[in-house]
DNA sequence: AAACTTATGGAACAATCGTTCAGGTAGTTG
DNA sequence: CAACTACCTGAACGATTGTTCCATAAGTTT
């Protein structure tokens, strides 16, 4: 059966097709940002990269900031993602320390772009929600009964993250475990308070 | 009593001025990053906001590359300055609390600057030192006897700060003065080795 | 199948970029 | 003051940029 509106019209195969280039070239835009950086997206590095014509990037986003703005708008659902995975795994001080190990080495390109996002929410403040949004999320999926802790917690994430992208060589879980530790003694603060439903 | 050369020759006052206008230049470099970040820097903006010729940046600095990366060098000991005005002040929490709260406010194109001298690093290897000498040389001031206890007082302040910057409103030292006081509670473990002379 | 709508892409444009270069200017030396 | 040297700059070039435009292809409806 093949699919169909309510009104009884055929799904446009064609905006459908549309959608799937639209993404494409977002993700494309993402794998540009992780290799050289916000610097080096242009309508044509992106078309490159992702295998269309030079002018469809042009068709599908109107400027290029808006491409950018969508990519790393999407981006930031992969940034929650990490971090919600580092912050409310409520797993012990090891598995955190590896995810953080993981991101400042193998993923190190990914964590590089999520932070120029970050950056260039300083500059844009349509950007700055989306950014921070991990923050808010973390906050209440942990619900902690001492904010406060949590909080130096949470800017301690990314103050290690940050740091070990600009190492020497990125600092190993055996490095980053005794200060995670640190960080989180008495985390039952933390998760004191019960979520309400 | 004019400046001479040991060997007798006056010093070259064209050289002189030239110096001058090296920094000035990267000065003017700084002043650009500050308002529109590394993306609005071209020669001709720094040359604009110089008040030098189109090609003076190029005379100076063989590469705009090369002046970037002499800009964030330079901009590295202010940068150094900031955090250990921050970190070794030995100040109370509410001090640390009043810096950061003006570095997300007052000079939020001073901090934004910074940290893309933090993101470029981890593209460029040879800023890498630069952008972590404060780490370096808080450690060295302060010389922890708990090394654990301050990298993560470290990190925090990174996260602070970027944390800060993607605000939706600049936190103030009221909402800082908490954080920080539990992140440096305890802080006679920061400080109990002291400078072997 | 004709009419119609939407998606698509190659050529081209103006603007801006980094950089080159030959000549001019200012300071120093003899 | 003439010769010399080092610093400096305006004009210009080739390359790349974002974006526009129109012809065409593809898909849908009548």
């Amino acid at each position: 059966m093949e699919p169909r509106q309510v009104d009884g019209r055929k799904v446009d195969g064609r905006k459908a097709r549309g959608e799937k280039k639209r993404r494409a070239i977002i993700e494309a835009t993402l794998r540009v940002i992780e290799r050289d950086g916000i610097a080096g997206v242009t309508h044509r590095s992106v078309a490159r990269e992702a295998g269309v014509p030079t002018t469809a990037p042009t068709y599908y986003y109107a400027t290029l900031d808006d491409l950018l703005i969508a990519t790393l708008l999407w981006s930031a659902e992969v940034l929650c993602d990490d971090m919600l995975q580092i912050v409310a795994s409520g797993g012990s001080a090891r598995e955190i320390a590896k995810v953080i190990a993981n991101a400042v080495d193998e993923n190190r390109g990914r964590t590089l772009a999520e932070y120029e996002l970050y950056l260039l929410a300083g500059r844009r403040p349509e950007l700055k929600a989306a950014a921070r949004r991990w923050l808010d999320l973390a906050v209440e999926a942990v619900r902690p009964a001492d904010p406060v802790a949590f909080r130096a917690f949470l800017a301690a994430i990314d103050g290690l993250l940050i740091q070990g992208l600009i190492a020497d060589v990125a600092p190993n879980e055996d490095e980053l475990e005794p200060i995670v530790s640190f960080l989180i003694r008495g985390r039952d603060d933390f998760t004191a308070v019960p979520r309400e439903e």
